[in-house]
DNA sequence: CTTCTGACA
DNA sequence: TGTCAGGA
């Protein structure tokens, strides 16, 4: 399985994506709704959101950021465009999201263990 | 506790 | 966009 394959599977839910992009559940939501993202479902209707999408959102997130109205953002999306100036600044690189990826499989003994670690495994389990 | 959809004092 | 309801 190689890294492209990886990007596109359904890991984290709308919990996890807020951290990640800022954005709040209701924006991300919004989003999804004019197709800027299309995350999978879990059994339980649960979304849940691919480095694809994170990276998706975090492109939107730049847009938006610069004054772009949803036409505008869906505008570029349309275009093909790729995340210009501020968003290859600010967007957190894939040893970024990996190394925060690490911190959570790693836990914190304390707070106790995350069912997300289990489903983060999937991501680096080899085949 | 977290997420989901629909709705708007 | 925030926030609340009512349910899963």
């Amino acid at each position: 399985m190689d890294l492209h394959a990886r990007k596109q599977m359904p890991l984290f839910p709308i919990g996890i994506v807020q951290k990640l992009t800022g954005l709040s559940a209701r924006q991300i939501r919004y989003y999804e709704q004019h197709g800027l993202v299309k995350p999978a479902r879990s059994e339980g209707n649960q979304r849940l959101f691919s480095f694809h999408d994170v990276e998706r959102l975090l492109e939107v997130r730049s847009w938006l950021d610069r004054g772009l109205n949803m036409a505008g953002v869906k505008a570029q999306l349309a275009r093909g465009a790729n995340g210009t100036s501020d968003a290859k600044r600010n967007e957190p690189t894939d040893r970024d999201l990996y190394k925060w990826m690490q911190q959570q499989m790693l836990g914190r003994p304390d707070a106790g263990s995350h069912e997300f670690q289990g489903e983060l495994s999937r991501f680096y389990r080899r085949k």
